[in-house]
RNA sequence: GGGAUCGUAGCUCAGUUGGUUAGAGCGCCUGACUGUGGCUCAGGAGGUCGUGGGUUCGAGUCCCAUCGGUCCCCCCA
């Protein structure tokens, strides 16, 4: 039976038994981010929708089929399916070249996509995002790749758990060489490829490698290796040895060919092996020297990560990870008569004032069940208005834990519960 | 867009080959304990069995349709 309303399709509500725990990632997420000297930048959750048609590209599903557009006026807009192009469309803007250095920007954002969803896949999601802009170092893949890892380990995800896959897909001067010969290797076995893959081929060759149906017969497919560039071979060379330099594990993958047009030179993504479904890839990302100018900027190399969040989650709870509990208060207030309701709430306003977590009935129960509820909820001290506590400007307060009580005077009553909160 | 699967109380689920007033646990409320929680016990509230048709003397149970959830393909974080 069915509400009335239902949230959309694809995209949920996080309720209060678990919002404690997206705190907790974006926290983590934030600091670790300024650990490695990255800003925040927030951008709106609306584009003009040519910023992504020009980015992402035109033929990839994402903008040809499964964009949100809005259309108001002349204006068309398209609620942003990836974190990436605001950040640069955001960095050309704002001239953030200016400041001389490259720029490590982090972000925290929801993203859509207009597909069915299924475990670890939604309409409405959520990434954490790294870009660092302006430099074409090795270095920087390295240290975002040395971040990402790092960060999974902070959160308590063992690193056997995960695998990074690692890739180069080459740039503008190298990969038409490499494209065509992926593309006659295609042609020549067209017929034994699946069916989405035989127009893959003409429209992104380089996309058949992914294909989960072919890899008996991608198997054979040429590897990109030979066809590299000068630039890029060393690029690859050098970033692989700074990885090994780190400690940080990976595995080349030579179908790893991302989605997305813009991609140059590295990709990359880090797989789990439980908790997702058929949607393993908790994070992905890659360099993109040539966005920042197809977007009408000057020629910018930048390097960049988006880590999901709903998928982080499944992953550590699938893994069993400690987290947080919820936030607790530590002291309800039961009022015993109704005389005792308006002192109540006073004492309460008295103990928040004072920076005590406190709550209290609200809709005139019983104390009984004002009691039951301060056991409930997990409250450390119950305190309790009578009326002999009234009469003496007091408050009955009981240890939750040891059930003592201990009568003591409304005015100090604040420091006398801080005093053991701190304590215990 | 295609496919699989499920849909009984706020939540998790029982409901036998279709057979009277549809059940349990948790949670909620009341009481045992007239101003005191956690344990126990006794009561209570709460359900158009997703919805609409059909078969039947009779449908939660069978058939069809429809809506919704979940998972998978495609694609991607």
């Amino acid at each position: 039976m069915g509400p009335k309303y239902r949230a959309p399709e694809g995209m949920n509500d996080v309720l209060p038994e678990s919002s404690h725990l997206w705190q907790y990632i974006e926290a983590r997420w934030r600091e670790h981010c300024h650990r490695y000297g990255y800003r925040e930048i927030r951008t709106p959750v609306l584009e003009y929708a040519e910023l992504f048609e020009r980015s992402v590209g035109e033929t990839t599903d994402i903008v040809s089929k499964e964009m949100y557009i809005l259309q108001r006026g002349e204006e068309r807009y398209a609620l942003k399916p990836e974190g990436t192009a605001p950040v640069v469309r955001a960095y050309i803007e704002h001239s953030l070249h200016s400041a001389g250095s490259a720029q490590k920007l982090y972000y925290i954002t929801p993203f859509f996509r207009g597909e069915r969803p299924q475990k670890g896949r939604y309409r409405q999601a959520h990434q954490m995002g790294a870009e660092i802009i302006g430099t074409a170092q090795p270095s920087a893949d390295a240290e975002l790749l040395a971040m990402v890892m790092h960060f999974f380990q902070s959160l308590g995800i063992l690193p056997e758990a995960l695998e990074l896959r690692l890739n180069t897909i080459g740039c503008p001067t190298c990969r038409p060489a490499y494209r065509e010969a992926v593309l006659q290797f295609g042609r020549a076995r067209s017929a034994q490829l699946c069916k989405s893959c035989q127009t893959r081929l003409e429209r992104n060759p380089l996309r058949i490698l992914d294909c989960k149906e072919c890899v008996a017969i991608t198997t054979d497919a040429p590897p990109i290796d030979p066809y590299l560039c000068d630039e890029c071979r060393t690029h690859f060379d050098t970033l692989q040895q700074l990885l090994k330099m780190l400690d940080v594990p990976y595995k080349r993958d030579y179908r790893l060919v991302r989605g997305l047009d813009y991609y140059t030179r590295t990709t990359f993504e880090v797989i789990a092996e439980q908790g997702l479904g058929a949607q393993n890839a908790l994070c992905g990302g890659g360099r993109y020297d040539g966005l920042v100018e197809a977007l009408g900027g000057a020629p910018t190399p930048a390097v960049g990560v988006g880590i999901g969040v709903e998928r982080t989650l499944l992953v550590l709870q699938a893994l069993e990870v400690p987290m947080p509990e919820p936030p607790r208060v530590g002291v309800y207030v039961v009022a015993f008569g109704e005389a005792a309701r308006p002192v109540a709430l006073q004492v309460a306003q008295q103990l928040r004032y004072a920076g005590i977590a406190t709550d209290l009935d609200l809709e005139g129960r019983s104390p009984k069940a004002q009691m039951r509820l301060a056991n409930r909820i997990g409250a450390r001290f119950a305190v309790l208005l009578g009326e002999t506590e009234l009469a003496q400007n007091a408050a009955t307060v009981k240890d939750l834990q040891t059930h003592e009580q201990t009568l003591v005077s409304q005015a100090e009553l604040a420091v006398w519960i801080r005093n053991r909160l701190q304590t215990s």
